[in-house]
DNA sequence: TTTACTGTTAGGAC
DNA sequence: TGTCCTAACAGTAA
């Protein structure tokens, strides 16, 4: 369930599990339709080790010291982790890669909708897709600016990665629900108090689920995404009742009794 | 059997 | 030119 957050977890566990570590065999599973490098290119991290890793909204980049990155997106329901090289491997494994020492980083994906790229360049990449700060670096200012004074509504605001990168659906309609602004409230016509809170709650919210390892069970018990679905008591208000709305064209989880619009 | 889904992107409308 | 919306991508689960 892959939005900034599960980026940053993944990141972690290659960090932890996969890091400084010799690369001895790069296996490729059921790909067809994927945007995937091919099994001559990533031979050639064989041999190396990964050394250092990235992050910028929900892309991820390991890369080696001198050679190119890889770079992982999880798409709509990827996954990486790191297993010893004799568990039995989960299905829908579409990339693995084997290490000295008996471990593995399995990539995971079964709607096929990740990619992998090998690049050369971590800047030149994020220019070229034109992506916004990451979610959890952009000042207050800069948010205000990005995301404040959009005519749109606030939810597309907050899931446009050119304005700032790594906040998806899931934790869009979060942030929106604990400040208690109504997804369809034109951004800039919120007051800039609301703005700032709004950027606040974001930031916070992004980093209670990394502290969880992107465990939501974990997570407090007034949150949306435990009630996230239709007709759900509201654990923020009195009588409140959880519906939902397309908005931008993505399902958008609220409560109207307590988020208020503006129009 | 039908429908919806947490992401990205190309193409079209305004 | 900029901004926004929709459809499409593939596979699974409810």
């Amino acid at each position: 369930m892959p939005e900034l957050p599960e980026a940053e977890a993944a990141r972690q566990r290659i960090e932890a599990g996969a890091l400084n570590r010799t690369i001895t065999g790069v296996f490729l599973g059921e790909v067809s339709h994927m945007s995937l490098p091919s099994a001559d290119e990533l031979a050639g991290f064989v041999g190396t080790q990964f050394t250092r890793t990235q992050r910028h909204g929900k892309y991820i980049f390991a890369g080696s010291k001198d050679g190119p990155w890889l770079h992982i997106h999880l798409g709509m329901a990827g996954s990486l982790r790191v297993v010893d090289t004799d568990e039995t491997p989960p299905k829908y494994v579409r990339l693995s890669i084997a290490f000295e020492g008996g471990t593995q980083l399995l990539f995971r994906d079964p709607r096929k909708f990740g990619h992998i790229q090998l690049i050369e360049d971590v800047e030149a990449f994020i220019d070229g897709k034109g992506l916004g700060p990451d979610a959890l670096q952009i000042g207050d200012n800069a948010f205000a600016n990005r995301v404040g004074t959009t005519r749109g509504a606030i939810k597309s605001a907050l899931l446009s990665q050119k304005k700032l990168a790594g906040v998806g659906n899931l934790w869009a309609d979060e942030a929106l629900y604990q400040t208690g602004i109504h997804p369809e409230a034109r951004a800039c016509d919120l007051p800039t108090g609301k703005i700032a809170s709004l950027h606040g709650t974001m930031r916070d919210i992004l980093g209670a689920v990394i502290d969880t390892g992107a465990v939501y069970s974990k997570l407090p018990e007034d949150w949306l995404i435990h009630n996230r679905k239709v007709g759900a008591a509201c654990a923020r208000c009195d009588g409140g009742e959880i519906t939902v709305k397309k908005v931008g064209g993505r399902s958008s989880y609220h409560c109207p009794a307590h988020q208020m619009r503006n129009d």
